[in-house]
RNA sequence: GCCGAUGUAGUUCAAUGGUAGAACGGGGGACUCAUAAGCCUCAAAAAAUGGUUCAAUUCCAUUCAUCGGCACCA
């Protein structure tokens, strides 16, 4: 095992703006990135946007717009984002579009044919005379178009290639068997098993070209499209350079013992099963991790949604209260595992009561007194502070870590003011004190250590204070009301 | 329908086979370094019914409620 880490995202499929969910995915994948490279790895943290397939097709042709021009506008839209949440600059962005990641689809494609595991064969598609479409067995209702439960579903038979899918079955159960920490949390972990175990089928992995061009053409078959997850899933690996540069790839997914990945419930299967099906049959190495989060839901777990008027736009909690308000927010409040509601009122209150109340005053009050009494302590370096994994953060529960240092370093400096009053004794006790302030401005120092990866900019912005000796200009998070 | 999970103060979450912890919000108090912030303090909770046990919020069963999965939707 080397010190080199690759961290990736799931990368969002661009239909529509970013939600909650999104943010929640890049900042805390990037907590964790940011994590890694204070402990000294090498670190490759990967994102981007997944910009093929019908979905976009449509939507593009609805606003009158070419795809590129219509997939263009929300890759810029998501890149904007990153920077509002105050990802990694470093970060990589991949587009589904972008020609390497093309030919990198079309030569995964290639070898997973050449291994055996892709295939030909009648695809029977049911289309719906009344609506014109084509229906999938979820759209139908008790094997009817909900929409024309009177008329015929024609059967339609098509040609698409396949992924023995199938075969994977057994090298996936002793891949899970021997990685027992491969999918976190366990309940998710038991989830894919029990679906695993279930049985799997093949699955299609394309579509003709002449009913919807958008995506990567089927090497040696220009009839065919590439699937878009198919498409999209490869650029894990295309985003390290397979196969044009293996001495990437081999750094960053061979060295690392595998990729971590973060990813919404709802991309379980396809990234901790189909994704892993798919390595195998390209003979590649599997993942490392993937990390399974909840969703943001509105009050009461209620999801949101546009008719109940209960979603929530990040970007503009993000203007409103910044950058290191929303990473906050993700980083403790949400549950790291589980769904978590989310309304407006309690974002509000989170933020006030922890980083306005909270961590904002505490750096206002001791700095206040350190100034005022000219009170120093010495230049220690963060590198000293990580020097050794912190379990919390190993084990991906950035709450519990976060947890730590609100429910026990912040509020025992809080204490420690009120039990010793430096602000009285220097009336009568100036050395004792100065002793005072001097364990709060050590703490305080720790306090911003330790938020390094959480909040990066409030973490630089205390230990500036903390160096010039200076009280806030203005309060490091105002209070809103 | 099948499978899985959840149901704890007004709200959001903890822990635990033996006095149920916290945070926010609410009431009261003393202080003043601080963003009318912080500290102390008070009120406030285990869906229902049965079972196992000396003892259950915790284990089991049933009921009710909520959520998720049940593959071509990314």
């Amino acid at each position: 095992m080397s010190d080199n880490f690759y961290i990736t995202t799931t990368l969002p499929y661009v239909n529509a703006p970013a939600h909650m969910g999104h943010a929640l995915e890049f900042v805390r994948a990037d907590i964790i990135a940011r994590y890694k490279k204070l402990l000294g790895y090498e670190v490759f943290f990967n994102t981007g946007t997944d910009e093929h397939g019908q979905k976009i097709y449509q939507k593009a042709l609805e606003n009158k717009q070419t795809p590129q021009e219509f997939v263009d506008f929300y890759a810029s839209k998501f890149k904007e984002l990153l920077k509002l949440l105050g990802i990694s600059p470093d970060i990589n962005f991949i587009r589904t579009t972008d020609e390497n990641h093309i030919k990198s689809a079309q030569e995964f494609w290639k070898v997973c044919y050449n291994n055996g595991y892709i295939y030909k064969k009648n695809y029977q598609v049911k289309y719906c005379i009344g609506c014109e479409l084509e229906k999938t067995d979820s759209d139908l209702v008790e094997g009817k178009c909900p929409n024309h439960p009177n008329g015929e579903l024609e059967i339609r038979d098509e040609e698409n290639y396949f992924f023995r899918f199938s075969d994977f079955q057994k090298p996936l159960l002793s891949f899970y068997e021997k990685n027992s920490n491969f999918v976190i949390p366990d309940f998710r972990f038991k989830e894919i098993k029990t679906f695993i175990e279930g049985g799997l089928l093949d699955f299609s992995i394309s579509r003709l070209k002449e009913k919807m061009p958008w995506g990567i053409e089927v090497p040696g078959d220009p009839e065919h499209i590439m699937y878009v997850w198919f498409d999209a899933l490869v650029n894990y690996v295309s985003a390290i350079g397979w196969p044009a540069n293996m001495e990437k790839f081999n750094k960053w997914q061979v060295s690392t013992g595998g990729m971590v990945q973060y990813c919404g419930k709802d991309n379980l299967r396809q990234q901790t099963a189909m994704w892993q099906a798919m390595l195998m049959a390209a003979k590649l190495p599997n993942s490392k991790t993937v990390v399974i989060d909840g969703f943001v839901t509105g009050a009461g777990g209620v999801k949101m949604s546009k008719s109940l008027g209960n979603g929530i736009d990040p970007v503009k909690l993000l203007e409103i209260y910044g950058t290191d308000a929303m990473r906050y927010y993700v980083a403790r409040e949400l549950h790291p595992f589980e769904d978590s509601p989310l309304t407006t009122e309690m974002f509000k209150e989170a933020y006030n009561a922890n980083l306005a109340n909270g961590l904002g005053n505490l750096v206002s009050r001791v700095m206040k007194m350190s100034e005022t009494y000219n009170v120093r302590i010495g230049d220690d370096l963060g590198s000293i502070f990580w020097n050794s994994k912190v379990e919390d953060l190993e084990l991906f529960n950035i709450k519990k870590y976060c947890d730590q240092i609100w429910d026990v370093d912040i509020k025992s400096l809080d204490e420690y003011i009120q039990r010793e009053k430096p602000f009285s004794k220097i009336k009568v006790d100036k050395e004792g004190a100065e002793k005072d302030v001097k364990y709060l401005l050590t703490h305080l120092r720790g306090i911003a250590f330790k938020l390094q990866p959480i909040l990066p900019e409030t973490s630089v912005k205390i230990l500036q204070l903390i160096k010039e000796n200076k009280t806030p200009v203005a309060p490091l998070f105002l209070r809103k009301d």
